[in-house]
DNA sequence: GATGAATGAGTATTCATTCAT
DNA sequence: CATGAATGAATACTCATTCAT
């Protein structure tokens, strides 16, 4: 997780890495930083010399998984439509989820932390709705232009599309893998089965 | 919201009103029961008169709202369906969600309470899962059959049909008003066309 | 000391009492929370119930004090000299000085504690300058010119007299009462002798 | 203040006159050894390089000033009155204190710094009782002894003398320097009428 | 039934001091 | 010599809970 992080010494990737996993399973409110300090098996006071609140331990968490949410994949991704990689939006839609499935896999821990926390703290909010906002939004308004005028989606305005779209299959996963992570389903079955049925329910005839 | 409850004091009435209210702000463990008191207008002593713990009181407000949710509505409108009130699957589907949007609009304070606290307290986990699993999906599982056997709707498993439309529903509404609440589209239009995009998308044709 | 105080209970007089001694014997910022609760008898949150905090633990003991430390004499006696029970300026200051060291040796640890954190809490420099300048200032004054005018005392300006006199006087006390007590002199004597000098000093001849 | 100290590096001279100034603005308690190496532009651990702990940080300051406050004037001015320069007592009280109040006045901070923290360290008390007491105070029994031959002065005892004399002036200037620096009077018209009205209350006549 | 004073364990944070680099 | 990361004890203050009134 943090392993790769540069600049930091042990001891600060090991309290990122106790203060995520603690605050994941009772919550940042509910998890003390002598907990923490426990965990990462340093003083409490180190803590405080490389975080210099507890608050500062959390952003320092969260914020740099809110930038690789969505973004990079995005970035990539719209080369590839625009190159004619993806013949189909379904094509595109598929690449980007299982992707994004995988990244969602590998940070459930900081997820849950940025989902449960959102709410409670407005510099998060600013920063979610800054990172993913604007840059990402434009990209996939051109992905859609781009099927529309090919024919393969109805008419709809873009952004409704990609609302219908994203937010569902989003939502989805988040609610399950974060949420609700101890139902055991086959996830990936699920997930292909909401795409076939969204891009089907978007398919011009 | 607690008015319509039997056999409540007033104080009681004030203390669970007030509760919800900072539980939803603030988040269960970062609110204090002297903040609880001070708000409902009662000493702290009173508070643990009437529920034993401070978790005796989020589970007082949590778990009736839970029973809530969804359970009886369609319990009502099962019958509707089997009477040919509904003729089309969508028909159906438009009429539970704007009722239940209806009663999310009324008991936001109460349902992030209920997310938010869900992932960390496994009483609640249980109650989610009895109160929602068995009655309620076998009752939907009937009604995809009906209206499978109707010829509207393909012919997948009906959980993956139900989970497909539920959840990219559910989740939507519960990530929008719940989890995101500050920002300001026209909702319904956007349910509306989720509906249209998921029936579409499940039609047989 | 706090036992003549109203509306205080047997807590609170333990707390005052245990937080003056210990201000005044280490200062206020060497004073943890914890031995003034040790010191009192009660828990450490008891003391926060009562006092929002140290700080205003330190302004409840300082305040009134600080009203009593030249106030009420000097309303009594002027009415005194008024009414001719002074015949010079030296039984006048003989009375008030030795009504005084009376107070003062009654309420050393309180006023060691008022003496050493003047200089760092702005409140408590605004309250000494309230309650001791106004009021008591225009009365000795008056007092000044009373004998000025039956010619026992120099044409000097009623204040540079004030000032000299008293504050050589006050001074004195606070010195060798509070900042070094433990010298062991016959104050009364010296004082005696310091106030000989200055009326003296002052005399018409 | 420290720059004509030898032997001392440029980080060591920081390290001091940040302690003083914090020291003198906040009190020793109420500083931490931090502030003070953030102030000085060290690192933490170097003042402990040079001092063994924070207290020894205070010796070090306050020792030396504390043999400065009285100690060299009088050994000069003792010969000066013995060898006839001053005529009266008046003129060697005026030349001292005129003297005394240059340094007051270039030393303020050290100066609140020991009489701020005299109470409460037993070393500084006993440094002070031995630099200022016996040395000085044997000379200036002497002089005083020296006028009262002359008949300038009464008889009274000369520790006495001195106690009046040097106290009031002495408590004055701290009392208006140190602990209630604000006030903004014309200080040295002040202690001026003080001398005057003193030298004329132990005046023979 | 309601109160609010009292508690003591717990909280985030700061501190003086140490020591490997 | 100087650094600053690391420490763990201490700090002011908060908390959920109890109980005598």
């Amino acid at each position: 997780m943090f392993t790769d992080d540069q600049n930091l010494t042990e001891k600060q990737k090991g309290i990122l890495a106790a203060a995520t996993e603690l605050f994941a399973e009772k919550g940042y409110a509910a998890t003390s930083t002598s907990e923490i300090a426990k965990k990462a098996g340093v003083a409490e006071g180190t803590i405080f010399r490389h975080y210099k609140s507890k608050k500062d331990l959390l952003l320092t968490i969260v914020s740099p998984t809110m930038m690789r949410v969505i973004g990079p994949v995005v970035k990539k991704d719209i080369n590839k439509v625009l190159n004619q990689e993806f013949t189909t939006f379904e094509d595109f839609i598929r690449a980007m989820v299982s992707n994004r499935i995988e990244f969602v896999k590998n940070n459930i821990p900081m997820l849950r932390v940025v989902i449960q926390e959102l709410p409670f703290h407005e510099e998060l909010k600013k920063q979610a709705i800054e990172h993913i906002g604007n840059d990402v939004f434009e990209r996939l308004r051109e992905i859609v232009r781009h099927f529309q005028a090919k024919g393969q989606i109805i008419d709809m305005h873009p952004d409704t599309i990609i609302r219908v779209v994203a937010s569902s299959i989003f939502s989805y996963i988040i609610t399950s893998y974060v949420i609700l992570p101890e139902v055991d389903w086959d996830e990936e079955v699920e997930i292909e089965r909401i795409i076939q049925v969204l891009t089907n329910g978007i398919a011009k005839r």
